[in-house]
DNA sequence: TATTTACATTAACAATTGTTAAGGTAAATA
DNA sequence: TATTTACCTTAACAATTGTTAATGTAAATA
């Protein structure tokens, strides 16, 4: 099943995120990109707008030129990786192809976004909770929903005796959680990384699992 | 196979972290045990010494006839469980048991040590962060071992033909992904978790995948 | 009985932090 | 040319935070 090639060949109507993470150098460009490297780096919470500041070689008050508070930047990067997930998620689902051929979708548009966006997928899976309070529970009930539509599907699969009859929360969460590491690799690896290669042994590992027989 | 009985029914010599998690009524187990869910639930840079005496109606001054610093207390926490995820790791690969048989035993053991101490988990898992600069590096150098033995493990399966030749980065990354996020179906759930059920569900996930044929 | 232990208080400290005010300069735009 | 835009500065603020000092009291222990 190479279906996958859709993912790799044409560009979905993603957002444009460009401002964030292209390498452009307009200062507004660059503020977001660095800070949003700063925050992965040490975190939220630990990233003081005055270190937002030194690291683009001006003073602490013009940060405020490009971002109206330090809530509203973490706000900007997660809430629009989230859009990103989502909209890639519904068109999959949305089409006709069944429940195995739709999983092996989601997986290969996971890829193809946090091979984008690793630094983004970072600050999602890590820093999320530093987002207040009627912001985090919108982040949390959006979430909620993504998992729902994983969960919906994959019992669709059950019923259609494509997947084994697994636990659906159970099922689901580890599905997820077999993408939710890859950031790392990206973000880690010195050398260029062959996502195809990454979603051929992943596919293999969710669907298959590790056993030889 | 059901080697598996080997940890529900003999007690491992785990180190003695009865003092954080048990609920006795003395004052410094009651200290450990809210100074936990109070972390993880507000995250450690977002809990406050304040915050801590006030759980326990006392004073702020009061937090330190329990700990050295407020570092100190996610040090405890943190290298106490590590330590307990090592030493049940070290006495399955020391077995005659082959490769295959210990992932059996790696997967039950983690599952068995999750559920007695989710909470301490969740701190293992989203906390490590916020150590400071020798204690960090150590934690980092204990973690990567650990993977390491894993990875050692997969490969030996690898070559047993046991297990599907898999790169195995990416291999040992998504086995351990996929039992990190385990506690906190032991931490949200409110009703009792049937662990040997869960122990099955995720055995057959990380084996043999989602696939029916 | 004398003393240590466990637990508590009030008060203060120094440092860090997000944010704003008030103002300045040079280039782009109208 | 007049004005807006983009970018920069210094200075200060109020709040929060980890930690310590000095002191007290009742129970357990020696």
């Amino acid at each position: 099943m190479l279906i996958v090639f859709k993912y790799l060949l044409t560009d979905l109507p993603f957002i444009d995120f460009s401002f964030v993470t292209m390498k452009k150098n307009t200062k507004k460009e660059r503020f977001f990109a660095e800070s949003l490297k700063l925050i992965h780096e040490k975190g939220f919470k630990a990233t003081t707008m005055r270190d937002i500041a030194s690291k683009l070689n001006f003073e602490v008050a013009n940060v405020y030129n490009y971002i109206d508070s330090k809530n509203a930047l973490l706000e900007t990067f997660l809430f629009g990786m989230q859009d990103e997930f989502h909209d890639s998620l519904d068109e999959i689902l949305d089409s006709s192809y069944d429940p195995k051929e739709k999983m092996h979708l989601v997986v290969s548009s996971y890829i193809q976004i946090t091979s984008k966006r690793p630094y983004e997928q970072a600050l999602l899976v890590n820093e999320w909770r530093n987002l207040k309070a009627p912001k985090l529970q919108e982040f949390i009930q959006r979430r909620k929903e993504y998992e729902n539509k994983i969960k919906i599907l994959f019992q669709e699969g059950v019923d259609n005796n494509q997947f084994e009859n697994i636990d659906v929360e159970i099922a689901t969460a580890t599905i997820l959680a077999a993408l939710r590491w890859l950031y790392k690799k990206y973000i880690d690896s010195t050398i260029k990384i062959n996502s195809l290669e990454i979603e051929k042994q992943l596919t293999r590992l969710i669907f298959n699992g590790i056993s030889s027989n």
